[in-house]
DNA sequence: CATGAATGAGCCTTCATTCAT
DNA sequence: TATGAATGAAGGCTCATTCAT
């Protein structure tokens, strides 16, 4: 009935897999979780229901394989970021404008919506939740790299145990998103999450003598 | 047909009421937000379905008014052990112990299934959220009276801003929370709040001169 | 939309309910067992599929109440004529007769399409048995009074275990309505039957002498 | 793009039959009939869906085919087990003993879900009966034989029709293995037919003295 | 012959809400 | 107030079969 264009049946297929998973992402984003159906999914895709489980062995692996790329995505971008500001000496600066980075890829690259329903995802558990909670997920190695760093740079306590510093920054900046989810519009997330860094900050930097 | 012990009409309404209203925040606490259904309630509180709709315009009004009781039944709980615990002299004590028993009554009072349906109800915002994130709950107030006798006592800097401050330590147990709820039962939250509210006090305490 | 008639509420559900059933009774010995959906029955009853499942719990439920019912009715018809029918003095002609009389029920009151759906349900295990197999029913009962007759009138041998033979009485009406089942409608149930209780009542074995 | 053992596209063919085959009873045996869906069979058997169409019309002739090989398998083990047994003298003993062979074989050969699920397809004439129900089969012509031979010997009565009480026979057996399949596992189908036998052997009559 | 993507009707069940009594 | 029958859209998922490659 459709696509001609693409050579084999092979293409098609991939074609059709990505055609239900890209409309899929943009319902959720626009429908908030619990308001997509299978249903309303192949409808937009404009395949049938039937194609859908051919491609997905459930709603819920869907959401789940959803996910996964979403934060396989956002720690790639992290991750460049980090890596073009490797000259920027100081370490302090660096976990500032580290955390501002991801306030800013929650807030405006990944979005309100998007945002919204993988926090509710995680939640009811429909989705599994490896990827997010996976503490060897690059957004945890690069909080330590820096910190590790403002240690060995004399900036940072010596006292501070890497990990559970790099853990708490994480849940930090999970936790302010949240508040943020649940008082959008009235919550500026990045001015936030400055503000809350600055106040971290002043406890984990050395004390400067008089 | 039934209930002939209390006189007036009113006190049988008013019982009737009573009856849906506890008996759905029963089974939301035991089964979670998604799997109690209006059928359920009216049939564990021996009531007709009809007799739900005469006391709440939805089932969403229901919950938020369960939401809002819930807020206030907490709110005196944190009061009565604030004032009880005013004796305590240290502003950094006081805070790590109000802290510490937030959590407690979190992960022990109110339990697990409970705080993540309301957690999940504020993502959906299924419930009207004004009693939750008001900042005039009595639970900002009480970190602002800790906060602020910690400046006046000189334990604290000088230059904080005391809403500003209150607000991310509710922030911040708020962030671990929503981290208990999604890797629960993996992660102690007492011990994550207090170690938190270590980190965040080293910032906050006035610098020693050396 | 309908229904003025009857008086009231209560009236108008047991209508509908008796509605639902006698439809489905009428679909499921038109169309076979497996071909008739809850969507065909509420359609062909003309009420809403929500009304099915507000007086049935489940689909398997209206079928094993359907059978139990069935049962039931026709016992009561096999007792109703075995009463009628104690004139008749001679055990063995008694026996003929009611095995016939079963015969003629199944075959003509019943008829194929409901016994066959009945037996493949039993198959399957979706009804629940205890109404069909328990060895209370009334037909045993019936089969066991005939043949402790036919031993005290010295018709029948001595030697003979009442229970047992009442069971396989049954056992072989089963039997050779299965195999009218799957042989329709080239084999004849009543002549067959008869034909059988000759060979049970008779023996193979050629009679010795005393 | 695998299988390279075997020459020719025609054994191979032929090898590809004979999997889904395999594989398709062997999951029927183990499922239960209604539980074996067209998906299953392909993808235990490790060959497309497409392949399956290329060898079966449909999956109603699978069954058919699987049904015909049944029959024939066991009807040729009668057939053996009944030739190594006519040293065996008396009739009487005989009948016995080939119907207690046939409950065994039904009983642990075949076993409870293929008998079950055979005697479904039968009812819902999903498979062709023609193989299972032809006066034809093996074990009508061996109860023919047993009691022709009862006859000639002098230990059955002469007036038997031998078609006819074969047949009853080969009935009361397939009705024991129904009530067997609904009243598992609380039937002993062996113990049953053998007792059902001797009662058919010694009829239910007192004898008369000659 | 082999493949497996695509189909779409069909399945049973749940649910919040309405309304006549 | 109280009842509970009635509603019907929506839900996720299964399945035998077809057909282009």
């Amino acid at each position: 009935m459709n696509k001609k264009k693409t050579g084999g049946r092979k293409e098609q297929a991939i074609e059709t897999k990505k055609k239900i998973y890209e409309t899929a992402g943009r319902l959720f984003k626009k429908n908030g979780f619990d308001n997509v159906s299978v249903d309303s999914i192949v409808e937009a895709a404009g395949v049938s229901k039937g194609s859908f489980y051919v491609h997905f062995h459930s709603k819920g692996s869907l959401i789940t394989a959803l996910g996964a790329d979403l934060v396989a995505k956002v720690d790639s971008e992290y991750k460049s970021y980090f890596e073009s500001s490797l000259s920027e000496k100081k370490a302090t600066d660096l976990l500032i404008l580290f955390a501002e980075k991801i306030a800013e890829v929650i807030a405006h690259t990944l979005g309100y919506d998007l945002i919204k329903c993988t926090y509710q995802a995680q939640l009811t558990r429909t989705i599994n939740l490896e990827s997010t909670l996976s503490y060897n997920r690059d957004v945890y190695q690069i909080f330590e790299k820096i910190i590790s760093r403002g240690i060995q740079q004399g900036e940072f306590r010596h006292d501070l145990d890497i990990g559970t510093v790099a853990n708490h920054c994480v849940m930090s900046i999970r936790g302010l998103t949240f508040e943020w989810c649940i008082r959008y519009p009235d919550f500026n997330l990045t001015d936030q999450v400055v503000k809350h860094f600055e106040i971290l900050l002043s406890g984990l930097r050395k004390q400067q003598p008089v």
